[in-house]
DNA sequence: TGGGGTTAT
DNA sequence: ATAACCC
C-alpha cells in the first residue's frame, strides 16, 4: 500500500535508500513506484441501485399511485412493490394472493412488459456515462461505474489549490474516522462527492431515487451501497472491509456465489464467510474447479478484480411469455408470433441488425420441478436480415417458420406435449451498414462535428434513436 | 416464481 | 447448447 499513500518512511528499505538520490517529482514518482511494485493503482467505484424501481417508474407514469402501497405484478409474482406496501408486510418475490391476503387495499399494476422500465433504465446508464464512461450496467436498476479518473483530477485539483478540505458525502460504513492524510480515504470522500451528483443528477433529471455505495471494487461497492436505504448513499474505506465481509451470515450473500456454487458449498460444510476464507485451496478447487474456486475465495476476502466493463448496446434482444399450458402447434405458433411482432419492433428502434435467431422453450413434466429450459438457434438467412428494419415487407412470415422449425427439433408434435414458457431471442447483433456504394448512407456522410460552430453537420437525429448506431 | 440479461464451458 | 451467474 506504499504507493498509494503517498507517505514517506512506509515503503521498503530498498526503495527507502535509493529515493534520496531520486529528483523525479513526487507525483512522477509515485506512479513510478507504484509500476515498479507492480501494485495497481487505487481504483474507486461506485455502485449505483435504483430504489424499487418498476414501482418507481410506475408512479412516474401514474402520480395517482404515489402514497399508495404499489405492487407491480408478473403473472402470480409480486416482483416489486414501494415502501408503503413494505411496511404493511409486503416482500419481493411475494405471491399476488399472500400480499392480498396482507392488505387488501394493495394497488397492483401489471408489469409483464418491460418497455418503460428498459427504456427509463437506458437513461440511468446514459446519465451516469456523462460522468464516465466506464458503466457496467447490471440488471435494469444497478450500474457500476468506475470514477478512478475522474478522482485523481480532483485529487490533482485538490493538491493545486492546497486545499485540506474535503467533506464526505452521505454515510461512512461503521462511521469510521477519515484520516485526510491518507490519499487512499481523500480519494473514497471525493468518490462519495461524485456518487451524490450522480444521485443528484438521476433525481434532478430522470425524477428517479435511488443508492450509491463507493468503494475500492465492484464486489465492495455493491454491498456497501445497500447499507442504508432507501436513497442514500455509503462509502467504504478499506479498515472497515472485514467488518462488511464479516457482516454477511451466509455465503449466498455474495454476489457471485449462486444457488449451485451455494449447494455444493454446504455440502462441504462450508456456510460463513469465515469458513469459506479458511477452506483449503485444493480442496475447493477439486469441488468447484480451480476458476470458480479461486474466484470466489478472493470475494470471501473482499478481493475483486474484475474491471468494470462497459456495458454498451445490449447483446441480445429477447422476448418471452410464461403461462399454465400450451399444448399444441397452432397455440405455439400464435405465441410465438406475438413475441416476434414485439421484438421487430424493438429491433427496429435499436437500428442493428441480428444474424441469430433462438427460440428457448420449458416443458412442464410433472417430476421435473426444477424448470429446466431447452433451445435451438439458427443464423437468419441474409435475405431476411436485408428485409429488417425496412418496414414495407413481410418479415415476420419467414421468421415464423424459422422459428417453427426450431420448435420442431425440440418437440415431437405426434407427442402430447406440455410447455409453460417460449422465448425467443434474435443475438449476434451487427450495426447495419453505412457505406456499402449505392446506398443513401454512402452519400450522407457526417462531418466532423470538430468545427467551432458547435454545429454538428447533417445530423440526422431521431427522438428515442439509440446512440449506438454509426452515422 | 417473472421477464429479462451476461459470461463460461 | 447448456449451465452458471446477475437483477
Amino acid at each position: 500500500s506504499g504507493p498509494d499513500t503517498g507517505e514517506e518512511g512506509r515503503k521498503s528499505p530498498a526503495l527507502q535508500q535509493w529515493e534520496p538520490r531520486c529528483v523525479t517529482p513526487p507525483q512522477a514518482l509515485q506512479k513510478w513506484v507504484s509500476w515498479l511494485v507492480g501494485t495497481a493503482p487505487h481504483r474507486v467505484i461506485v455502485h449505483t441501485d435504483l430504489d424499487c424501481f418498476y414501482a418507481q417508474v410506475e408512479m412516474l407514469h401514474n402520480p395517482e399511485l404515489r402514497g399508495k402501497p404499489l405492487c407491480v405484478q408478473q403473472k402470480y409474482l409480486v416482483v416489486t412493490c414501494n415502501y408503503e406496501a413494505r411496511e404493511l408486510g409486503v416482500k419481493k418475490l411475494m405471491s399476488v394472493k399472500e400480499a392480498n391476503e396482507k392488505c387488501p387495499q394493495l394497488v397492483l399494476v401489471n408489469g409483464e412488459d418491460l418497455t418503460k422500465y428498459r427504456e427509463m433504465s437506458y437513461k440511468v446508464t446514459a446519465l451516469l456515462e456523462e460522468f464516465s464512461p466506464l458503466v457496467e450496467r447490471l440488471g435494469f436498476d444497478e450500474n457500476f461505474v468506475d470514477i478512478t479518473e475522474m478522482v485523481g483530477k480532483r485529487l490533482e485539483q485538490l493538491q493545486r489549490d492546497g486545499s485540506s478540505k474535503v467533506a464526505v458525502s452521505g454515510h461512512v460504513y461503521n462511521n469510521q474516522a477519515i484520516d485526510l492524510d491518507d490519499t487512499v480515504h481523500v480519494r473514497l470522500v471525493l468518490g462519495s462527492q461524485i456518487a451524490a451528483e450522480m444521485r443528484e443528477a438521476m433525481h434532478s433529471r430522470l425524477a428517479l431515487t435511488g443508492c450509491a455505495g463507493v468503494a475500492s471494487n465492484k464486489l465492495l461497492s455493491k454491498l456497501v451501497s445497500g447499507t442504508f436505504k432507501p436513497n442514500q448513499q455509503t462509502v467504504l474505506l478499506p479498515e472497515s472491509c472485514q467488518d462488511l465481509i464479516g457482516s454477511l451470515d451466509h455465503i449466498k450473500k455474495v454476489p457471485g456465489i449462486g444457488y449451485k456454487t451455494t449447494k455444493r458449498l454446504e455440502l462441504l460444510g462450508v456456510r460463513t464467510m469465515c469458513e469459506l476464507q479458511t477452506f483449503p485451496p485444493p480442496l475447493l478447487e477439486k469441488e468447484l474447479g480451480v476458476s470458480v474456486a479461486q474466484r470466489i475465495q478472493k470475494l470471501s476476502y473482499g478481493e475483486d478484480d474484475s474491471p468494470v466493463t462497459p456495458s454498451g448496446p445490449p447483446q441480445s434482444l429477447s422476448d418471452e411469455d410464461s403461462f399454465k399450458k400450451c399444448s399444441s402447434e397452432g397455440e405455439v405458433k400464435k405465441k410465438i408470433e406475438e413475441l416476434l411482432a414485439n421484438l421487430l419492433d424493438r429491433l427496429d428502434k435499436d437500428g442493428r441488425k441480428p444474424h441469430t435467431v433462438r427460440l428457448t422453450l420449458r416443458q412442464f413434466f410433472p417430476t421435473n420441478k426444477w424448470f429446466t429450459r431447452e433451445s435451438r438457434q439458427c443464423p437468419i438467412p441474409s435475405h431476411i436480415i436485408q428485409k429488417l428494419g425496412t418496414g414495407n415487407c413481410d418479415v415476420m412470415s419467414p421468421l415464423v417458420d424459422i422459428l417453427m422449425k426450431l420448435f420442431h427439433k425440440m418437440i415431437n408434435v405426434e407427442m402430447p406435449f406440455h410447455l409453460t414458457l417460449l422465448n425467443v431471442c434474435f443475438s449476434n447483433l451487427k450495426a447495419p451498414p453505412t457505406h456499402t456504394k449505392g446506398s443513401i448512407g454512402f452519400y450522407l456522410t457526417r462531418v466532423s462535428p470538430s468545427s467551432s460552430s458547435g454545429q454538428p453537420a447533417l445530423v440526422t437525429h431521431y427522438a428515442g434513436a439509440p446512440g449506438w448506431l454509426p452515422s
